[in-house]
DNA sequence: TGATAAAGCGTTATTATGACATTAAGTAAT
DNA sequence: ATTACTTAATGTCATAATAACGCTTTATCA
């Protein structure tokens, strides 16, 4: 079980990394991805969030399964070795592991790491190069999830504060998609997706113009994430 | 590690079942999913190749990861037992399972049962009321998954013949949906896609006016399995 | 030669898209 | 008070995609 928490800042995507109590150094990178064994009573969304929660503190609302990654050598680097040893009650049997993710407003949440996490932090996704194990594969195949994804259902509701501005939100886009957009385009998409409704307020103490404030339409915003706004269809 | 296989006959969607040995009788339903546990040795997508061909005789193109399912008590239902206890070495052993599924030409393929199949059968899909384990929840996930991607990605590579009319195109896009499609339209949207070849040949020995030959441009098909076409890019 | 059956074409009104530039509304500095 | 600065917000146009709809064509069969 591994959990790919992306956090959003306002300004770019952060992956939630946990650095593994490891005595031995040489070690080509200490930081992971959240993970651990799944047990025997739970199922598999339950152990996504126990997982996550024991090694971050995390309590996340929803986590989404995303793929099931199982080479068989997929924890046979020699780097690796010496961590699984000291952790794995049987370092070298074959794991298969089930890749959840989920998306967070990095603000709303403290880290507390824990178990064998002895610390927890965010790297921004563009940063990460190296990772343990196939967490690179796993964390790869999670963004190609994520993206295809905002395709095709709206996005923001775990991301962006209650209330937030359009400008924000084309900010999330960009960041998630990793390109500029226009923007009165992106405006009236979105605007004519009616899943967002405007408040009377305005941004304040700004040195510009200020900005409406927005939130989600929960109702239309969810009848969205179930159907889709597919546009190849009959 | 369980498969669906869907088959297509021109006409209705079937899934590839198979009827596993079992001398105790009084079981709701003998057949099953093709499915058995993963060897130590191999990947995922090679397990899932090998449990086909096993259970079935099928070696099947291409086989796709839909979920994975790890409900603690997925095999646990009483009528279940009898068949565990024939077959597994630790029946009550909790097992997690990855779903595959592949699309292919029912008439292209023999099947050969073997293994603990001793009979393995197309089923047309909309008959298919009762499965053993959570094989009915396995199947509904792939169903989704499958026409959530039929709505992103071209289908019909391995379920049409060479070559193919129009009509046999739609029909199959209305057994995935599961409902009646315009004509005009559905041959419009799809000839503007450019992923079809019209061959000068025409159907023959028809009562009615024949229909064009169509055959799929393998590049322009392939170029959309992975981008997508999308419409809701920015 | 007429009945039948599916193939295949075409129009229209509406909506969505991409590309592109200017004005508006605040604060801060002088 | 004026100006500079910064981000917010709006509008147009040409093109493309969509949904809804009816009629003609081309073959076989009786």
């Amino acid at each position: 079980m591994d959990c790919v928490i992306f956090g959003f800042n306002g300004d770019q995507i952060h992956v939630l990394l946990i650095d593994r109590e490891n005595q031995l150094k040489n070690v080509i990178s200490e930081y992971a991805l959240p993970g651990n064994l799944i047990s025997d009573d739970e199922n598999l969304d339950m152990a996504a969030e126990r997982v996550l929660k024991e090694l971050t503190g995390l309590s996340v609302i929803y986590l989404e399964q995303f793929g099931a990654f199982g080479d068989p050598d997929r924890i046979k680097k020699k780097e690796d070795q010496p961590w699984l040893k000291a952790v794995r009650s049987i370092p070298n049997a074959r794991v298969i592991t089930v890749g959840y993710y989920s998306l967070i407003r990095m603000s709303d949440y403290e880290l507390n790491p824990s178990s064998f996490a002895k610390n927890a932090k965010w790297m921004p996704l563009n940063s990460i190069k190296k990772l343990p194990f196939d967490h690179l594969k796993i964390l790869n195949n999670s963004i190609e999830y994520l993206r295809s994804n905002t395709k095709i259902k709206p996005i923001g509701y775990n991301l962006l504060p209650e209330k937030f501005t359009l400008n924000q939100m084309q900010k999330l886009y960009e960041a998630i998609f990793d390109k500029k957009i226009d923007n009165r385009n992106f405006r009236r998409k979105i605007i004519n997706l009616n899943i967002l409704d405007k408040l009377g307020e305005k941004q304040s103490g700004v040195a510009h113009k200020p900005a409406n404030y927005y939130k989600f339409n929960k109702e239309r915003y969810e009848t969205y994430l179930e159907r889709g706004f597919f546009k190849f269809e009959f």
